[in-house]
DNA sequence: ATGACTACGTA
DNA sequence: CGTACGTAGTCATC
């Protein structure tokens, strides 16, 4: 077996590396928010990272002291006497770096009455017998006498951690003129003054080297000492009880019993939740990113991508440009706008204050501010149809428009792509994108962290690295996907910037008033629900409800979860049933005002200085296409409740505006489930015009639909909403509060109706396992893995989210479809009427004067048209002051 | 201060 | 043992 071949065991003296780290590092730049010091675990883990890179270990193991005493300390007090109280900055990073390298998966050994260097040369000795090739990592000299034709110290030399030596056998040699093995002996002589081990006086390394190689051994030296001429003679002779003292403690144990081997050693995965919340803990972001990558979670650098030092030589310089020297670069860059080059904003507290350009031989810098005339070129650029590449196109949109520019020309977002082709993925920035996709780590300025002389990238250079960044995705990306991005969600940017910065108006009052209600509600139901158990509890914590309900009450238990058991609305429910008590419905009262009441103050401290609400719409963060909501989130207002719908009466049109305008698509999903499925029965159903719960009922129960009850309507509603979601029987069961049985028989009843849809769902599971995606009528695609999963939760899961993510994913495609062309229209026909909001289904306009009929038949003809569906797509359209009574 | 967990609002 | 989200409270944790 050639040394290529043997498996690398790699061990490390925990704490003498440490320290090293701890002495390399600025103390005060590494610090976390409870002001514990991190330099020294900052420092370790960074070296530790590097080590694996490059050694590539198989095994892997980190040794520790377990304190300053050992049998050596027993058998000579003064060993290592000389060193110092250690520093209390250090202190405390000990236990953290355990707790690290605990998460990061690797083992910690130590051993009582032991210093860790025994424990790494025990292990070396067992490693070597065992066809390892071994690594030790150790600042202790010491740990020479380790090295053998197996085993090679890596010794951190004087600048601390940053670079370790490396020493094999010809190392040793060269550097001291003796074997490894003879180091000991050498030192026994010449002594230590960090273990404050005294040698022989006027002995130093040579006169100690030149014995050892003249008699072979101390021992030697020792039993010829009187061979030995001179003053240096006569002191061996005298306190040659030094050197015998010295290397008996300087002799590393090799048979330590350790509780593992190397075989045991072997590197294993790490607990990615437990390393992000130590990591985070001791706030080392870029060395979490560096470790989950290292180790193999995440996305990995493809392969293929240049290396980080290939594109590092590669990056352009960057220069500085205005004016006719600007317009120059910029076209012949582009190659006469020809070429997309990479577009980057630099933004300052009061908006842009440069922008960062590149092609992919170029970068420049363009300072900026508003209204200078010798921008002109820039800004003609950036409005023209110049083709762009950026990252967050709706962020630069949003940003140019507050300066009075119209961003233009935008073929390329990073952000979106990376998520057309990973839609589950955890959405990076522009320094993570260029490290999946380039291998380059971005050097980002994080003044909390890192040491302090890593300044950030130019906004050229990353400009560069961002149309390199587009490049890479353009590869990726399938012609399904890119047909997506190209004709969905680059139109979509521009209408969502829109619609964020124009915001819905609140009413304020209507909602302090419903908050003031509410709170008086609240407190009313708290005191009655306190009288009914004979004390206070915190209606609001699960874990004191559970001692009410279980303990006190001695109520049945209900469904378990991870605290005990569930006090949610659905058991509370239940439990009423079961064991009926007042407490029970005044807590869900309670909950519900309280809730309601938290909606509604989340919602008064997002007014702006405008009464208006902004929200902010999130394009890429769903794995199945939709868009979301956040600060805040207007796609979940209530509504089933009536205090709820008196929330919606608080967002109403703006002065200038007559009315609001609601429009909906009605059960947008069983019609594409229709389409899609080809069910004839559900395609009539639709093309009837009636009822479609009424249609389907009758169908089921075989009766008339005059004579569907409205119990059979809820089931046929409850049963057909289910299905594009996996609902099993068992799920429609407990929903219905029927039993199993019954609700078996209704799926049954439903699928000997309407057995395409049946077959359609478990097409779409099917082709999903042989495709490793689903795909929307657009082409949209969701990757998944877990299809073909050995463990059955992960699989069903994944099953379930197949069989709805074409349904789902559709009906956004189609909604998004629809908002461009009635912004379309509305810019065509020059109408004040604005779009607002999206809520899925739904869309919320303001309507400009004289302007309801118009905007009724752009909305209804964009949304009914949006996609050609075998089926008809119904719109209901309403309108009123406010939005819930604009709705139907 | 932060994350896990529970709970709950919407389509 | 029904998909997709975002927010907020409590609690444990440091």
């Amino acid at each position: 077996m050639t040394d290529l071949e043997k498996p690398t065991l790699l061990i490390i003296d925990g704490h003498s590396l440490a320290f090293r780290a701890f002495y390399a590092l600025p103390v005060d730049s590494f610090q976390n928010r409870e002001g514990q010091h991190t330099n020294a675990i900052h420092g370790f883990i960074a070296m530790l990272i590097n080590l694996l890179q490059k050694e590539k270990p198989t095994h892997l193991a980190v040794a520790f002291d377990i304190s300053r005493y050992s049998f050596r300390t027993r058998e000579y007090p003064e060993y290592k006497g000389t060193r110092g109280e250690t520093p209390v900055e250090f202190i405390g990073q000990i236990p953290l770096l355990e707790e690290a390298l605990k998460a990061m998966g690797i083992s910690t050994i130590t051993k009582e009455d032991y210093e860790a260097d025994d424990i790494l040369a025990t292990l070396a000795s067992q490693g070597a017998d065992q066809g390892y090739q071994v690594l030790v990592v150790s600042g202790d000299r010491d740990a020479i006498q380790m090295v053998n034709d197996n085993v090679t110290l890596l010794y951190p030399n004087a600048r601390g951690v940053s670079e370790l030596k490396r020493y094999d056998r010809d190392a040793v040699f060269e550097r001291y003129g003796i074997e490894p093995h003879q180091y000991p002996d050498v030192a026994a002589l010449v002594g230590e003054t960090s273990d404050n081990l005294i040698g022989i006086d006027k002995v130093g390394e040579k006169t100690a080297v030149k014995w050892i190689n003249l008699y072979g051994s101390l021992d030697e030296v020792l039993a010829h000492a009187a061979d030995i001429k001179g003053v240096v003679g006569e002191k061996l002779r005298e306190q040659s009880d030094r050197a015998i003292r010295n290397r008996r403690l300087n002799h590393l144990i090799c048979d330590v019993e350790l509780p593992l081997g190397p075989h045991d050693l072997a590197r294993r995965d790490i607990d990615e939740t437990a390393v992000r919340e130590v990591f985070d803990k001791l706030q080392f972001k870029t060395l979490l990113d560096r470790v989950l990558k290292l180790l193999g979670t995440g996305v990995e650098p493809d392969s293929q991508a240049a290396t980080p030092d290939a594109a590092d030589s590669a990056i352009p310089p960057v220069r500085t440009l205005i004016d006719e020297e600007l317009a120059h670069w910029l076209i012949t860059a582009s190659a006469k706008n020809t070429m997309p080059l990479g577009l980057l904003l630099e933004r300052g507290p009061d908006g842009i204050t440069g922008f960062g350009l590149a092609s992919a031989a170029d970068s420049a810098y363009v300072p900026w501010a508003p209204g200078r005339p010798d921008y002109r070129a820039l800004e003609a650029w950036l409005c023209g149809p110049a083709p762009k590449i950026c990252f967050d196109s709706k962020a630069d949109t949003k940003a140019l428009r507050a300066a009075g520019l119209e961003l233009s020309g935008v073929v390329f977002d990073t952000k979106i792509a990376a998520w057309l082709l990973k839609p589950g993925g955890t959405g990076r920035d522009l320094a993570g994108q260029a490290y999946d996709c380039l291998g380059v780590s971005l050097p980002q300025p994080d003044p909390n962290q890192l040491i302090p002389d890593t300044e950030g990238l130019s906004v050229a250079s990353e400009a560069w690295y961002l149309r390199a960044v587009a490049d890479y995705y353009t590869g990726k990306l399938d012609d399904s996907s890119r047909t997506v991005l190209d004709k969905i969600e680059i139109p979509m940017v521009p209408v969502l910037a829109t619609m964020e910065l124009t915001g819905i108006t609140i009413n304020a009052g209507v909602l302090e008033r419903l908050s003031g209600e509410l709170a008086i509600t609240a407190a009313d139901l708290a005191s009655r629900a306190y009288a009914e158990i004979g004390r206070e509890v915190n209606l609001g914590s699960p874990k004191q409800l559970q001692q009410v309900l279980f303990e006190e009450l001695r109520m049945p238990k209900t469904r378990a979860n991870k605290t005990g058991f569930s006090t949610d609305a659905a058991s509370l429910a239940d439990l009423q049933e079961q064991s009926p008590h007042p407490f029970l419905g005044l807590l869900l009262q309670h909950r519900d005002a309280t809730k309601l009441r938290q909606i509604i103050e989340t919602l008064e401290r997002s007014i702006a200085p405008d009464h208006r609400i902004h929200t902010s719409y999130e394009q890429t963060g769903t794995s199945t296409g939709r868009i979301s909501s956040t600060d805040p989130n207007l796609q979940n207002i209530p509504i089933k409740t009536e205090v709820g719908r008196e929330i919606r009466s608080a967002f109403e049109h703006g002065a200038e505006f007559t009315t609001l305008l609601t429009a909906d698509y009605s059960q947008i999903e069983m019609r594409i489930m229709a389409h899609l499925s080809g069910d004839a029965g559900l395609i009539e159903a639709f093309n009837a015009g009636e009822d479609l719960h009424r249609f389907v009922g009758a169908r089921i129960f075989g009766v008339t639909p005059a004579e569907v009850t409205p119990v059979m309507r809820g089931k046929v509603k409850a049963m057909s909403y289910g299905l594009a979601y996996g609902l099993s029987a068992f799920g429609l069961s407990k929903q219905l509060r029927i039993d199993t049985a019954e609700a078996k028989q209704l799926m049954t009843d439903y699928f000997s109706r309407f057995g395409a849809v049946r077959e359609y769902l478990r097409n779409v599971v099917a082709q999903a396992k042989i495709d490793g995606y689903t795909e929307t009528i657009f082409g949209r695609r969701r990757p998944f893995v877990d299809l073909t999963s050995t463990n059955r939760v992960l699989r069903e899961n994944a099953e379930r989210a197949a069989l709805n993510a074409p349904i789902q994913g559709s009906a956004a495609d189609i909604m998004k479809i629809a908002m461009m062309g009635i912004d379309t229209d509305l810019r065509a026909q020059n109408l004040t009427s604005r779009m607002l909001l999206q809520v899925h289904d739904e869309l919320i306009f303001e309507v400009g004067v004289g302007e309801v009929e118009t905007l009724s038949s752009i909305v209804r003809h964009r949304m009914g048209t949006a996609a050609n569906l075998t089926v008809p797509m119904e719109v209901q359209i309403g309108t009123g002051a406010n939005w819930a009574a604009a709705a139907h």
